[in-house]
DNA sequence: CTAGTACTTTACCTATTAGTTAATTAACCA
DNA sequence: TGGTTAATTAACTAATAGGTAAAGTACTAG
């Protein structure tokens, strides 16, 4: 049961972050809070298409959304990207094999140089 | 213009792990090749429907499928779980000045009870 | 109290995703 | 050769994603 809920928040994660304009708004937020317009600004898209980011990174809990005046400040958040990380850590010793094998090909390949 | 090709990657790569069969299909195959009907057998889905889950994952280069006889053996590929971990590593100050707050809170607490 | 600013909501469109069943391909084995 | 096994392709459906334009909401400032 639990494990499907984890399942669902990973689901939401990973396609929140599927997509590169998503990414280059929370790329914005690690520097800093920012506005929707502020988020907006370096695409070249409508606002309402802006506004529906917002929500999915919202909903994937990547980031707040606060409320000043007539602004709605963003902030990202750091739990979704630590569950990435951790189930990535999970597949650590995958590259790493992958990284021995092509260390063990390389000091192969200059063996062979030397031996000629 | 690389760099949005790798944005295209990350896409990929975010939207093949952004589902739970695909994510259980590379667990299993994180401890061993694995045929694409070994990979089904877990799940109440039709082969067509875990044939394309699979394509999903080797057109994100998140496996390979070899052939042997009747039989596509699938193997895990590192690569790609290696870029997740360096994106996602790029926000690291982030989780780690949030858990810094939350230590800072703990203890701020903590004293409040040795206050009293 | 009205006008403007900052968003959001609604209604709509198109493309993609995740699944299905039925048909097809490819290789093996008897 | 012909049947069986492994997997893919084709054709279809329903739901979701990503975008738009136009209307609506909520607050501020003059």
């Amino acid at each position: 049961m639990i494990a499907v809920l984890d399942d669902d928040r990973l689901d939401q994660t990973f396609a929140a972050l599927a997509n590169s304009t998503r990414r280059r708004m929370l790329h914005r937020l690690s520097e800093g809070a920012a506005t929707v317009s502020e988020l907006a600004a370096p695409f070249e898209m409508s606002l309402p298409a802006i506004s529906k980011h917002v929500r999915v990174l919202e909903q994937a809990g990547l980031i707040r959304q606060g409320r000043k005046a007539q602004f709605r400040p963003c902030t990202i958040q750091a739990a979704p990207l630590n569950e990435v990380v951790e189930w990535t850590e999970q597949y650590r010793h995958i590259w790493e094999a992958s990284f021995d094998r092509l260390h063990r090909y390389i000091n192969e390949i200059e063996q062979e140089k030397e031996d000629k």
